[in-house]
DNA sequence: GTCTATAATTTGATAGAC
DNA sequence: GTCTATCAAATTATAGAC
């Protein structure tokens, strides 16, 4: 029993590393089942198929990203200090993991029903609600520019996801080195705080 | 020669289509061939292989995004005017065709060296200097913020180009249908650009 | 639970006729 | 140039021993 569950979280951990950089199509069960030192067949023992094994990662990695969006969507603080929370949330935790995101959008993508199945089943939530009507409270108070609030979203996800989907272009063109960018993300940090918030800012 | 160049170019259409959406990996020659209303073997007899015909493929989606890249980098205008000229030319680009960006980037994480090696040939530059020196002189000039030049470029890039990736997110969560969102990243244009100058501008 | 060996299927590539 | 038929390799999945 010991045994299984340390088992299972290992096959979860190679499979998540596979599937991030490989994609479901490019991604094979043998360099899975290498990176978890063990053998294809206890795969398909834990995992009844690779379908099933992808689906488990491409869910939990979704699952990732939401805490810091439910934060957003949640809590009681102001607007401004929920950008930089959210800013700095997502950069924390892609520094991590850069190939998340672009996992999630391409298999989003392939399979554009998983979304819409995922909130039918309630895994998955989306109840903005009371960020917008936040925006549009400053707003009339005339704290912030009018901006419709789904395109702050998408400016704030952008701004602080984007970087790291075109991680080996930016890499690429400028000589960067690992660190380099690393430091250029830390930097992003309060950057694109402030670039936001000097964008929407009513003076 | 005629038919050849025809049954070429529908060849290259359909690849473009296939490798676009479902990528080096997830792509099939039978699925090319059938878009194409050829067969298997009339692939590889214009392309000795999947390998090539994907190369091709790439190299050609990489260079469609150069023009507007190289307008920033070269051309006359105002750093405002470039903003503009710049955000409009990628929006009206990937209205026409979302997976581009997705495509370029994700092969460009499998393939880190496919940059170098076109820039080594000569076949991509990245001469981004009398941009970068455009900016330090409008700082200077206490036109605009002091801001690190490759972060504004992120954030264009960023901005711009984000949305077209997210787009089964955006459309999945908010229950909009294509036409809603591509109204919606007209809006973008004016509202991206706005949203930068004013983020940067000196008041 | 874990392994070795092998089946079954998919898929890129080629041979050869027209 | 284009097609049909077929090969060869790669890859998922399973059977069965321990």
């Amino acid at each position: 029993m010991v045994k299984e569950q340390n088992t299972e979280r290992i096959i979860l951990e190679a499979a998540r590393e596979v599937f991030h950089l490989k994609g479901m199509a490019g991604a094979r069960m043998q360099e899975i089942a290498d990176k978890a030192g063990i053998n294809k067949a206890l795969l398909h023992y834990y995992y009844r198929s690779k379908e099933k094994l992808f689906e488990a990662i491409l869910l939990d990695t979704i699952q990732r990203f939401l805490p810091t969006v439910r934060e957003l969507w949640e809590s009681d603080y102001s607007v401004f200090q929920k950008i930089e929370n959210f800013v700095h949330g997502y950069i924390d935790l892609l520094k991590q993991n850069s190939y998340m995101p672009a996992f999630i959008l391409q298999e989003l993508n392939l399979n554009p029903n998983f979304l819409k199945e995922m909130m039918e089943k309630q895994i998955i939530s989306f109840n903005p609600m009371k960020f917008f009507m936040q925006i549009e409270d400053e707003t009339r108070r005339g704290k912030i520019i009018p901006i419709q609030p789904i395109q702050l979203v998408i400016n704030m996800l952008a701004l602080s996801i984007f970087p790291f989907m075109a991680k080996p272009m930016i890499t690429g063109f400028t000589h960067m080195g690992n660190d380099d960018f690393n430091r250029l993300m830390d930097m992003r940090k309060t950057d694109i705080t402030n670039f936001i918030i000097n964008s929407i800012r009513l003076r």
